[in-house]
RNA sequence: GGAAGCGUGGCAGAGCGGCCGAAUGCACUCGCCUUGAAAGCGAGCGUCCCGCAAGGGACCGGGGGUUCGAAUCCCUCCGCUUCCGCCA
């Protein structure tokens, strides 16, 4: 959420940033309530300091009636002070992240500044086969026994591609690893706070699977399970910063998709993924913002995928997001590139909500958090795309042989 | 899933319904002592909210209730421990 305090010293900045975002006009009712709870609070605070002062041993019968009056009275303010913080929490809750300056400006996906591109698009001297035409003959990827077990947009991988998508993620954690990244598995599952903490909810929670009977969601991201981790916690100033990196399998609704990418296992509902998250700092985010675009694009070139980068617009960004940046592959046979990694600079917006603070010269003051993703299957289906040749057999990246990928996928042994 | 017990400050551990935001020990910080360290001695040492400040308020797992008054009584939820059952 975003810091009220310093909402009520600089209205006017928090009103500027939030207007290339659209919601200046929820920012203007958060300021209403805001103010109608801090009027209540002070008569709340004087009643009970009133109240303490009662006799520090048994009263007599008409003291009694005097503080029975009393009470009375403090009860109905704070009843009042009650509606008047639940007013003020939701609103808050609803309010989007301060839009870094440097973030584009924009509405949607479209708005997205490029900022580089890096490798070569492939030449095909023939018609490029998509992942599910390459891997549907083979029986590596059936979308059909997917869509038996669970439905439409679920995927089975059999093989040397089940395989090599393992050995991609072993291969990025390993990188991670080196980095400084504490390898992580968590729980998918995940309570209402968490959800809550980062953003998730309330905004997002159509594109959620709840578990209605146990109260809890499957996450759409580790970014819950490693954000999670510190949650109502001070972290002592040489932990930061921190770099963790997950592996988990994923589960995303994906309402509002509908009739987008709907061949093969582009879009699924479930996906497995590596993600970094790290925590910082206020002043080291931007620089460490830079640090996992960094890392993205090193694993990115190993795998060897031409790219490019850009700067996404304001207006498409996720609630908690004050920056993002993504990685887009080349995806041949769609002709353009498309989304395999991102990562968000999320600022004070998570760890406030998360309460994940830290001591410096005797004061407590929130951390910044970031997420990034390492990788997706989608990065497989871009290799599958990019690293085939004319009888439709793919070149693994040479980096993911030593974790157990094949040297090939499809060709007859040599 | 069944039975019992327990949840207090960084940890350990007290706490008759009013004198408890909370004893005590350990840890930690600062000072003294010491060539240095340890020990010893002295002081300090939770978080949050409103307020420019002075100051005021809240918090003893979460929520609700009883009471003039609750860490202390009641309800409920959550978590943990032990025993039984089941199980990768």
């Amino acid at each position: 959420m975003i810091d009220l305090k310093a909402a009520r010293q600089e209205p006017d900045r928090f009103r500027t940033a939030l207007a290339r975002r659209d919601a200046e006009q929820d920012f203007e009712a958060l300021l209403r309530a805001d103010a109608s709870w801090r009027e209540l609070t002070e008569r709340v605070d004087k009643l009970r300091a009133a109240q303490k002062r009662r006799p520090k041993s048994a009263p007599t019968p008409s003291e009694i009636d005097e503080l029975k009056r009393a009470k009375d009275e403090l009860r109905r303010s704070e009843d009042e002070l009650g509606q008047a913080a639940a007013q003020r929490d939701a609103l808050l809750a609803r309010i989007p992240n301060l839009p870094h300056p440097s973030a584009a400006d924009g509405w949607t996906d479209e708005d997205a500044i490029e900022l580089r591109t890096w490798g070569e698009k492939p030449e095909f001297g023939f018609t490029p086969k998509d992942h599910l035409e390459l891997g549907s003959p083979r029986g590596w990827i059936d979308m059909a026994r997917g869509a038996r077990m669970a439905g439409s947009r679920f995927a089975y991988r059999f093989g040397d591609v089940a395989l090599t998508e393992m050995a991609m993620y072993r291969f990025v954690i390993d990188r991670l690893a080196a980095k400084g990244f504490m390898p992580v598995l968590g729980p998918v599952l995940a309570s209402e706070k968490p959800m809550y903490g980062t953003g998730f909810l309330p905004t997002d929670e159509s594109n959620l699977y709840s578990l209605e009977k146990d109260h809890l969601y499957l996450t759409g991201t580790s970014e819950v399970a490693l954000a999670a981790i510190h949650m109502q916690e001070i972290l002592e100033l040489d932990a930061l910063p921190a770099r963790y990196t997950a592996f988990s399998t994923n589960f995303r609704r994906e309402a509002g998709a509908a009739g987008k990418d709907t061949r093969g296992m582009f879009r699924v509902h479930q996906f497995d993924k590596i993600e970094m998250y790290v925590y910082c700092l206020p002043e080291q985010s931007e620089e460490l913002h830079d640090e996992l675009l960094a890392n993205e694009e090193e694993l990115v070139q190993a795998l060897g995928l031409p790219y490019r980068v850009v700067n996404i617009a304001v207006g498409d960004l996720g609630a908690s997001a004050a920056k993002k940046y993504d990685i887009e592959a080349w995806f041949p046979t769609q002709g353009r590139y498309r989304e395999i990694t991102s990562c968000s600079n999320t600022t004070d917006y998570q760890a406030r909500r998360l309460n994940i603070r830290f001591r410096r010269d005797g004061r407590t003051e929130t951390v910044h958090t970031l997420n990034g993703t390492g990788v997706t299957a989608r990065s497989l289906l871009a290799i599958m795309e990019n690293f085939q040749d004319e009888r439709g057999v793919v070149t693994v990246p040479e980096v993911l042989r030593p974790y157990g990928a094949p040297a090939t996928l499809g060709a007859a042994p040599e």
